[in-house]
DNA sequence: TCACTTGTCGATCAAATGATCGGACAATAC
DNA sequence: GTATTGTCCGATCATTTGATCGACAAGTGA
């Protein structure tokens, strides 16, 4: 499809006018050699794709003054906290994923080959989409959570895909579901080649940018059907409050041994410990989970939110 | 000035909220408490101040090829096209400015201690104002250039006072205007230990991010009265087309020997051999320049945009 | 060949944005 | 205490932007 490449070409110098330039639509419009509709629809083709790269570059106080006494608290390489938007809280991980690309660019960036991995979620899904495309092929990127959902139906557009794309780095998918359907399942896969060819890759990677997920109805584990109601009731009764890569904890971040740990599939958080492991989450919902996540010490990086620091450092004094 | 520093950290939220959050002013209005003009008033602020950077993250494809054609004509590690703007040229430097600041990033973020110095101009310096905030006391940056205007005012606003600012970093000026009054005075300079001191340091530099100058009535050595009218003369006689740090050279990139070089006081170009030495420049009126530095062989990299390019290719080919 | 689908383009209008202006409030001088 | 000056704020209006809709052209199948 040649016709959409030139059509990006174009969208791209469109954008270079508009926002680099601080030109008008018409003005680009005569420009290009294109109606003004047709400047609104090329600029418009940008952003969808992703060319347009938006950064606020100045430390507000607040942020500043939370990301500080969180990241002392807990030992953190680093914290970020991005303004909360008491908006739509829909929409509000657009922040985090754009905080949290930046910190994936510093990674990315070094020419030395580097091993990254990857959790599943929302939230690190629009990381890698709001990421600068770099060239870095000597990279690799693997999953640590399997992208298979229950009815084999594997997720074409993995987070892993994205960002090897946009790289040209290697990737390294887990040929697994979160949790698999029963003990035996689990232990079948474990014992697949290509299941630990890709662990091993896993363990060797030198960060790890994950997602934080809240125990409760709206559970992603349990709204993705990995576990039913009846289990979900089992871990709340267990005093989960949240999960790191599937493997639920209570709100002190010790891993909870139940039925469901017995068939989770991903990288047990233990084999993680050497490795810069960096959440990103925000919002009053997943707060409790991700202070549980603190707490264990799991994390050495953190991205959230206002709303979220806000309510671990209260929790904590 | 605290009263200001609120101002501007509230400016930033606002501009998270807009550019990054997509909500509308009105949105924004309510959410921080002020009126709608006076959200206006905040964004336009951050935008005056460079807290809002955008990038355009996509390789126009005559760029691409442009600049793939110059890097390897002239050996360069890199060189970087940025489109055209033919409506005002006026402004045009701004897209110079970020690409450049793009590429001087990637030095800047290094945390390993670097020396990194500075030529002079309007696009030089607008390069180090499009660049990011970024925390490295551990870096030094140096003036290639004196910063002393004839009348022995000094520039307060250097680019490395800025890119000191930014970072946090050391910062190296050169107590000297651009070409000394006399021979005598020259020698006199390069006699001072302070001079030495910092000539020193710039040896040391691990690369140097520099503008172009021409040579004609528009020459800024001329308009900045470094030179009279009989030197430019001179100067255009022995067939100068332009000049890097205020060595005039002929169009085969030769540094021209003559009176006005006896008493230019910034660095050898000799002694910056082994520099990554990169170049700022684009236009119609700069190219013949650009094209010398290249024939010269003194650059390492350049930042161009497609006019200067064509030409570039159009003269050599 | 004709009708129909599909996709693209431009006219038009509503919403959002940027800029100007006048007024209010505070600080300072008289 | 009053006047003056300067600064900040919000109402208003012109411009710019985003979105919808209809028209037209190219391609497709009958």
């Amino acid at each position: 499809m040649d016709k959409f490449e030139q059509r990006l070409d174009q969208a791209a110098r469109a954008a270079w006018l508009s926002y680099v330039g601080g030109r008008t639509q018409d003005e680009i419009a005569s420009q290009l050699g294109v109606s003004r509709p047709g400047v609104q629809r090329l600029l418009a083709l940008a952003r969808q794709e992703g060319l347009v790269k938006v950064r606020i570059d100045h430390p507000i106080a607040t942020c500043m003054m939370l990301s500080q006494q969180i990241g002392e608290r807990f030992g953190l390489d680093f914290c970020d906290v991005v303004p909360v938007d008491t908006g739509t809280a829909d929409s509000s991980y657009q922040y985090l994923a754009v905080a949290g690309a930046e910190r994936l660019e510093r990674y990315i960036e070094r020419s030395a080959p580097l091993t990254l991995s990857l959790g599943s979620g929302r939230t690190v899904r629009a990381m890698v989409e709001a990421l600068s495309r770099l060239d870095r092929p000597q990279h690799r990127f693997v999953s640590l959570v399997g992208n298979v959902a229950r009815d084999g139906s594997s997720n074409r557009y993995d987070g892993i895909m994205v960002l090897a794309d946009k790289t040209g780095g290697e990737r390294f998918l887990l040929p697994a579901p979160v949790v698999a359907g029963s003990v035996e399942e689990k232990e079948a896969m474990l014992g697949q080649r290509l299941f630990h060819a890709v662990t091993d890759v896993a363990l060797k990677a030198e960060a790890a940018f994950i997602g934080v997920g809240r125990i409760d109805r709206q559970a992603p584990l349990f709204q993705d059907h990995f576990i039913n109601e009846g289990e979900l009731d089992e871990l709340l009764a267990m005093q989960a409050v949240g999960e790191l890569l599937g493997w639920p904890m209570t709100q002190d971040g010790d891993v909870i041994d139940c039925s469901i740990t017995r068939r989770v599939t991903s990288l047990p958080l233990e084999l993680l410990r050497d490795q810069q492991l960096v959440a990103l989450a925000g919002g009053r919902e997943k707060a409790p989970a991700i202070l549980a996540a603190l707490r264990g010490g799991w994390l050495k990086g953190l991205v959230t939110d206002e709303t979220a620091a806000r309510f671990i450092l209260d929790a904590e004094s």
